[in-house]
DNA sequence: CATCATGGCTGACAAAAGTCAATGCAAAAG
DNA sequence: CTTTTGCATTGACTTTTGTCAGCCATGATG
């Protein structure tokens, strides 16, 4: 929690510079201190998101083939990381991009679900600091055990507190040993309240997660590399938070999935923005699934995996109906 | 209207610079430019609103004093201009304080009525520069000849272009010389429109009028110093948007009135969030009438007018009913 | 066809901002 | 009561940024 006799002279350097333009050393001189903190309390004061800075993202929704995907698909809106020459590294953009894109996206006192994985992470990482008091984040799915890496509570802690927001955390494991144990956590008042908040969020941010053996619930050991590929038989497609879903993006009735302490796809396919952001090319198939199933209304993707969306959904002859547009 | 070819260089370079934290001499390599040119760059996005830097105006409703004023007027917010040693001039800090505030009070796809004076030309002239398409600021009354200085329709025009937002002019006189023109020309389709969609605003800016000789009304020749006088006789006692009110923020069955074109005072009233702005001290008459008028919900003034203001409620018992509070 | 005006771009310099080791100061620990 | 520890602060130095006169290309004009 912030300390309030010192944020006072923050604010008031940061008004100073940032609002009234002045120069580091007049700001020193009219408030009697050195430069050198002057400087020191306006980083303070943009990590602290009492100043925020923040680009337009035009440039990657204003994209002839991001306004294509958008007619072809229905989705609302679709960015597009470009992968020309003189870009930067796609894979290194998307989080940057997705992140920008996602704080615009963000209205006062909305209620944002954020779920796990590596581009979530990666996107957490590079949020930019704001100041959205009455802003809530809550936890789309359930934890891993501590070891691994990527952990749900980190992505949704990690962004709250760069948005002054305020993070709730979901405590529960994501995968349990048993259905029935499952069951009754999923009835304990607290995770069932706070599952049945999910809906009401007004934004959510998550990837798709692939179903091949490098997939996390296989790393996490959620279910052994065999077990994946046999779902993967069974017809699934790709995941969503923590669950399995089918090529048409369905939730699956297995094992699994009943042993998931997560959100209700049905709670999130009712988020109004439903932002999606895969990074990579290798999770077509899961992204495909994704769309099918209605789980994005909001879109980051490289130009060749646009490309392809395109492709597959002319082909296939596919129209804005398939993807669940609100 | 912008030039979509150059300004693709110009998003690049606000992107990379702000977005991405890269040096200049690291953005002008990789966009092979010179470093000059990247800096002139930067400074047009930041003109352009393609980056907008804003600072938190906590500072000034962080304060007792905006506490206590809005629990007795029932005023939604109140900011607070200091006039302390070390502070700067508050005449001058305030057109940058209401500009910041007015900035935050802004949502997406807004339509913004503002009206016109000295007060909100300087807002005006000190807005800082943001992307807010799909903003809407429509002008909230009729135009005075052209030698006068702050003219209404400038005001609007400079804060839509500040804000990239679309502006809508009043093409009407602030003051006709008869009631039948004014009449007729209210019921003119193209005029009657505009003034229907004032109440649609959102929000609205504005500052009141005195009813000394110096009052713009005076100085622009709509009444002379003997006809306010007589108006100030009669009951008058501040203007809002160019139109005669009573002490208790009443409008003025008169003459002036009958022949101004501007907002319906209802429409104003009927704007949720009205924004009011009060500079001089000698304005504490008009400002206090403009309050019973409900034609605040948000203000900001001089810490000396807060407490003026405060006193005046507990002396003559006034409660929150009193200020028009939505 | 030469001339002029326009506006973007650059190089070089001046100004401003960032950085960090050293210092001081106050609260916690011994 | 002294020592330690942890910060906030500073001065001096380095790096980065802002600026502007002058250059070049382009396109309009006489």
């Amino acid at each position: 929690m912030p300390i309030r006799s010192n944020d006072q002279i923050i604010h008031k350097a940061a008004w100073l510079y940032y609002t009234h333009g002045m120069r580091q050393d007049e700001v020193a001189q009219r408030l009697e201190i050195s430069r050198a903190s002057i400087a020191m309390y306006l980083r303070r004061a943009r990590e602290m998101g009492i100043v925020s800075i923040t680009t337009s993202n035009e440039l990657f929704s204003d994209d002839v083939l991001a306004r294509e995907l958008e007619d072809a698909t229905g989705l609302t809106s679709v960015w597009i990381v470009p992968e020309d020459r003189q870009a930067m590294d796609p894979a290194a953009e998307m989080p940057v991009v997705a992140a920008s894109v996602f704080l615009e996206l963000i209205n006062k006192g909305d209620r944002i679900g954020v779920a796990w994985g590596r581009t979530v992470y990666h996107i957490a990482d590079v949020m930019p600091f704001a100041d959205l008091r009455g802003v809530t984040v809550v936890q789309l799915c359930g934890n891993l055990g501590a070891p691994y890496s990527y952990r749900p509570d980190q992505c949704t802690t990690e962004i709250a507190r760069r948005l002054n927001a305020e993070g709730i955390n979901l405590y529960a494991p994501l995968v349990l040993s048993s259905e029935r144990l499952a069951e009754e956590l999923r009835s304990e008042p607290v995770i069932r309240e706070q599952l049945a908040t999910i809906s009401d969020c007004q934004l959510a941010l998550y990837s798709v997660g692939g179903i091949e053996e490098d997939s996390h619930l296989v790393k996490c050991g959620a279910l052994s590399a065999a077990e994946m590929h046999a779902m993967g038989s069974n017809g699934a497609a790709g995941v969503i938070a923590g669950q399995l879903i089918d090529r048409d993006g369905q939730w699956m009735d297995c094992g699994h999935n009943r042993r998931c302490m997560s959100a209700d796809l049905g709670s999130i396919r009712a988020i109004k923005k439903r932002m999606l952001v895969v990074q990579e090319d290798s999770k077509f198939e899961p992204l495909v699934a994704a769309l099918k199933g209605g789980f994005a209304s909001h879109l980051v993707v490289t130009a060749s995996m646009a490309r392809r969306i395109l492709d597959r959904w002319n082909t296939e002859g596919l129209d804005r109906n398939s993807s669940g547009k609100t």
